[in-house]
RNA sequence: GGAGAGGUGGCAGAGUGGUCGAAUGUACCUGACUCGAAAUCAGGCGUAGGUGUAAGCCUACCGUGGGUUCGAAUCCCACCCUCUCCGCCA
């Protein structure tokens, strides 16, 4: 959410900035709700500010045992208009906060502009690409006959879900290893397990709510009449909202969580994309990265949770390249975000692998999620997060990167102290 | 699922219709004392918002949402959460 006293006071330019990534804000419908919210609270204010210090005059004269019965009938008068003011007013206030509520972030100044994916700046690349002396088959062609099922995860729950298993499942779970003992151990962050099922106010701390539920999966619980709950799509959300209204004292932070977890995404609007193979799923599981700083620290955070992300990369001897997102191809949340994309030889090109954004205060504004600063103040933190990384995406890169003229895939050498003894995936005959 | 207890400021913990935004303790900040620290003493110390150049003034907030009332932390209704015991269960 963006400070509304920016709103108030830099409308234009605010719009100005939310127009390069293609967000179009309606300032004249602000400007009105703005104007009508001011003359309504201002008189609320004024009648309850009237009801108050009469009701304490009915309560002195009480006491002291005289008649009230003058003064009550004038408080009296107030009641209606009070009443239809502070209806009016409330229903102002939800109409206003719905509207801010689905403005996205401000890009930070540094970020290239630009309207489409086709902006975005390359950072650097690591790796050479391998060169094959047979013909590459993509992924799911080279892990069929090694366990990657798509049809029993269409039988068992329809298109987009896949079905591992044998040494197939046991590459997506030593990858996972990998990736947590790396950020744990090598990174400094704390492993966390957090819930898969969370409340509408979660979602909405990090910004899936309200403007994205299309994009999440729903969940009711069997017998009862409660509310509807989510399936997190991202551990981001379980993660980052663990400092939900809280105010952090200065010393514990940065906070670094990271987790491994099943993501949900119903992927309403990408019909079409990636209907084949194991790209784009309803259900993968992803090693997340969360940083909570101080404002100051965030664009350090940002820069060393990309090289975090990297290193995984590079364990894996897995070719990419750094890539800064420009303004009109980032998340609603993010103010400043880089991907890295992983080389894909059956595609011939780079796939996004990982994300990894700087939100400053966005999401901790949505949360209230604060810390005591040296001057005393409350201030809000700053929230980042990044994929470290996606573990169906790593395995597709894995499979493609390390498959062998014979339909086998051989082991890389990170993954082997996670593989049992197993150094090749070959075709089951 | 059944029975019970409870949700108040960073924490602990009073408060059952009227100067209660809330005693007290503790933590924290400032000052005094001290060579310094501890102890002691004095003062300060919630959040969000409105308005104002500012000092300030005003509003809302005692789990959440409704209701009763001139007035609600306090009374009524619904819901959520936590804890204890029983039942069921991976």
């Amino acid at each position: 959410m963006l400070d509304i006293q920016l709103l108030r006071t830099q409308l234009d330019t605010v719009a100005e900035r939310l127009a390069s990534r293609n967000f179009v804000l309606d300032v004249v419908a602000f400007q009105s709700m703005e104007d009508e919210r001011k003359t309504l609270q201002t008189r609320t204010q004024e009648l309850q500010s009237r009801r108050n210090s009469l009701s304490k005059q009915i309560g002195m004269l009480k006491g002291k045992g005289e008649d009230a019965s003058a003064v009550m009938a004038e408080v009296g008068g107030l009641g209606d208009e009070l009443k239809s003011c502070e209806e009016q007013l409330g229903a102002l206030q939800t109409r206003l906060n719905d509207f801010l509520a689905r403005i996205p972030n401000l890009p930070n100044e540094a970020v290239p502009v630009g309207k489409d994916e086709s902006a975005n700046v390359e950072v650097r690349r690591w790796g050479t690409p391998r060169v094959f002396d047979f013909p590459v088959k993509d992924h799911a062609d080279v892990g069929e006959p090694l366990g990657l099922d798509f049809d029993m995860g269409a039988k068992l729950a329809g298109a987009r879900f896949s079905f591992l298993k044998g040494g197939m499942a046991r590459l997506h779970r030593a990858i996972a290893q990998l990736m947590l003992d790396t950020q744990t151990g090598e990174h400094g962050y704390t492993e966390c397990y957090t819930p898969y099922i969370v409340n509408p106010d979660v979602l909405f701390g990090t910004g899936q709510l309200p403007k994205f539920a299309d994009d999440m999966f729903r969940v009711e619980r069997g017998g009862e009449d409660g509310q509807t709950q989510y399936l997190i799509s991202t551990s981001e959300i379980s993660l980052t909202n663990m400092v939900k209204d809280c105010v952090l004292k200065a010393e514990d932070l940065p906070i670094k969580l990271t987790a491994h977890t099943p993501c949900f995404r119903s992927e309403a609007g990408s019909y079409g994309r990636d209907t084949k193979g194991m790209i784009r799923q309803h259900q993968f599981d992803k090693v997340e990265m969360v940083r909570i700083t101080k404002p100051e620290d965030s664009y350090v955070a940002l820069e060393e949770m990309v090289g975090n992300a990297e290193a995984v990369l590079q364990k894996l001897g897995l070719p990419y390249r750094v890539v800064a997102l420009c303004t009109g191809d980032m998340g609603f949340s993010a103010a400043r975000t880089y991907d890295l994309e992983v080389w894909l030889p059956a595609q011939n090109t780079f796939r996004e692998i990982s994300s990894v954004s700087n939100c400053e205060a966005f999401q901790a504004r949505r949360m209230q999620a604060r810390f005591k600063a040296e001057t005393g103040k409350n201030e809000l933190v700053h929230t980042l997060n990044g994929s470290g990384l996606a573990v169906g995406r790593t395995l597709v890169a894995v499979l493609e990167n390390y498959q062998q003229a014979d339909g086998s895939v051989v082991i890389p050498d990170a993954l082997k102290p996670y593989m049992g003894g197993l150094e090749v995936l070959k075709p089951q005959a």
